[in-house]
RNA sequence: CACCGAUCUCCUCUU
């Protein structure tokens, strides 16, 4: 069962979610059954796949076949409907199994306080911090830091300072991510400044700042308008070694697109690809966003023919800008092409 | 002290 349980693991980490299911299903024939563990990894690798009906079947064929979940089930299950966004139905979940005797360990706690902060719940999340130090778990450097995501989320830095404080009482000191969500913090409230300093100090503490810290701080230098400070940051990163990502491209590109900057936005794209860098619905979608607002449908139109042949989407909006543009300028029939790309892509027109 | 789970950046979703 255990061999069968890593084969399934294996597939899963392979992100062949095809073959690991096979796995499990054949299971039944090898007279095996199904542990809590292998249940995990199943509902784990449904939820990464975004699949939230599946996984909730799964879980209650677990249920019916007599398989108590435990601890590490009710983080899978609580972290999973968080990420789909469906934070209510975690919370349920959540107090739903705590009912029927499944003990919460420290990363259970911490899920759920990662919910309660997505969802804005700040209060109740603080209220969960104490109340898993009340069952004797000391909250990690991850409950830490999601209670910290969720006051820079809501724009409340000044609280950060105490929460800091009590996180290093503990015998835990701010890793990268902690600064990583201190600098976006600052950076979503325009002070650059105050986020250059947490770099700084990030350093300073032996912090190394990765791809995640670079773009926080180009997406902060360009939301403040100092488009060329964030180009030097990106020559930097590259120096230390560290490649720029779709994410690096996609926040240039967007945001040089928003100032109409379309021949700059365009080259970052050839350079991107020159890179190997794989561009994403969010690369495409800011382009052929920015060329409508741009006036520049042609070359709108002529990036959509390339996407449509390359079979490659991007998002309804852009669809039904483009399609918009081009009826509003009279070009009925390329319009009606982005329409019969729409429609055999079984998009909703607006 | 076997095999499973949690935090940060573009976009998405919200606003």
């Amino acid at each position: 069962d255990v061999t069968f349980n890593m084969v399934i693991l294996s597939y899963g980490r392979a992100g062949m979610l095809q073959e690991a299911r096979a796995t499990f299903d054949q299971m039944a024939f090898f007279k095996c059954v199904p542990s809590t563990f292998t249940y995990n990894i199943i509902l784990h690798l449904l939820f990464e796949a975004e699949r939230v009906a599946a996984a909730r079947q799964t879980f209650d064929a677990m249920v019916r076949s007599g398989c108590r979940p435990n601890s590490a089930t009710l983080s899978i299950v609580t972290h999973g409907l968080c990420k789909a966004g469906l934070y209510t139905d975690a919370t349920l979940f959540f107090s739903s199994m705590t009912a029927e005797g499944c003990r919460p360990d420290a990363i259970a706690y911490t899920c759920l306080i990662n919910n309660q902060c997505k969802a804005r719940n700040l209060i109740e999340a603080f209220q969960l911090k104490e109340q898993m130090l009340h069952q004797g778990f000391q909250p990690s450097r991850y409950t830490y830091n999601c209670l910290l995501a969720g006051l820079c989320k809501m724009r409340r830095m000044s609280q950060t300072g105490n929460l800091l404080l009590e996180m290093v009482s503990t015998g835990d000191s701010p890793d990268t991510c902690t600064y990583n969500i201190l600098l976006d913090g600052f950076c979503r409230l325009h002070n650059v400044n105050a986020a250059k300093q947490c770099l700084q100090a990030m350093i300073k503490k032996g912090c190394l700042p990765n791809i995640v810290t670079y773009n926080t701080m180009i997406a902060g230098l360009c939301s403040v308008g100092q488009v060329g400070s964030a180009f030097e940051l990106k020559t930097t990163m590259q120096e230390k070694g560290i490649a720029p990502d779709v994410i690096t491209y996609n926040t240039f590109i967007r945001y040089l697109c928003k100032k109409q900057s379309i021949d700059n936005a365009w080259a970052l794209l050839g350079e991107m690809l020159d890179k190997g860098c794989k561009p994403s619905m969010t690369t495409f979608s800011s382009l052929i966003d920015g060329m409508c607002k741009a006036g520049r449908l042609r070359e709108a139109y002529g990036l959509f023919c390339i996407l449509r042949t390359k079979g490659i989407r991007t998002y309804t909006s852009v669809y039904n800008l483009l399609m918009a543009e081009l009826f509003y300028m009279g070009e009925n029939r390329k319009a009606l092409e982005v329409w019969d790309e729409m429609s055999m892509r079984n998009y909703q027109p607006d």
